[in-house]
DNA sequence: AATATACAACGAATAAATTAGTTATGCAAC
DNA sequence: GTTGCATAACTAATTTATTCGTTGTATATT
């Protein structure tokens, strides 16, 4: 699985969000200035191509649609930064990110609460 | 700040490892099939016009080092990443690769054992 | 049926990134 | 000082990404 370049993960964004749309309604979630039309239908069709997203014909008209989720694939974009930057170990990112300040008491507080559960549940196995 | 391209990381990853190095150096830390001697050394000039490194001059020699740390980037790249795909919050991530599983229980409960104690460093205040 | 409209497909033009050859200069060895 | 080597600077070539104009076809409108 390939990374995403910049204008194909913009595109991704808006069909994550839209869950599928024909080429125009995604250009419409476009900020201005929005792409020429013609911009994003390339860009949908290298999606295509490169396994990203499908489509559904409706005669002429296509109707892309993901193939891969947005939780997908952030699994596998923070895999690699999670491997080329703190060696491969969750813990090591999420202390780094704790000890910056990066997240706020209330924020630990819940990703506490939350791993507590996850943690009861594993163990219960 | 902007993003590394996959080229100018790799010469970064290097950089990062080595503090500081000519290009003969950094070079040598990469894997086989090793790019050019000039491939790098235009790499790494391209990171001083866009300031991620300078260098020392001896005579005509140049060693290079990092203008921003290794813990720098991964800061902005990842605060990037949480704000594209968990609507900016730490929490959500977090959450999201402890349910998952991404994250072992005995990661789990050191990343519980740090906040814990981070927690209590902020309250103090 | 003729015209207008909408959209996919194609492909051209440009821009950005990557790779490496060539050149020039300084230094070392002889 | 002449030769050879190392390396920075420059430049060319290639590849990949981005953007959008053009074309052809289907469908809707009159």
């Amino acid at each position: 699985m390939r990374e995403l370049t910049r204008a194909e993960e913009e595109v991704m964004q808006v069909l994550w969000k839209l869950k599928k749309g024909f080429v125009k309604e995604i250009l419409e979630l476009f900020d201005e200035p929005k792409p020429a039309y013609n911009t994003v239908s390339t860009i949908v069709r290298i999606l295509q191509d490169k396994g990203f997203v499908s489509h559904k014909a409706y005669g002429r008209t296509h109707e892309y649609f993901p193939l891969i989720s947005k939780n997908e694939y952030s699994k596998m974009h923070l895999s690699t930064f999670v491997n080329d930057y703190f060696s491969n170990s969750f813990e090591k990112m999420v202390s780094f990110f704790a000890k910056e300040k990066s997240i706020s008491v209330k924020e630990m507080e819940e990703i506490m609460k939350i791993m507590e559960g996850e943690v009861k549940k594993q163990k219960a196995k």
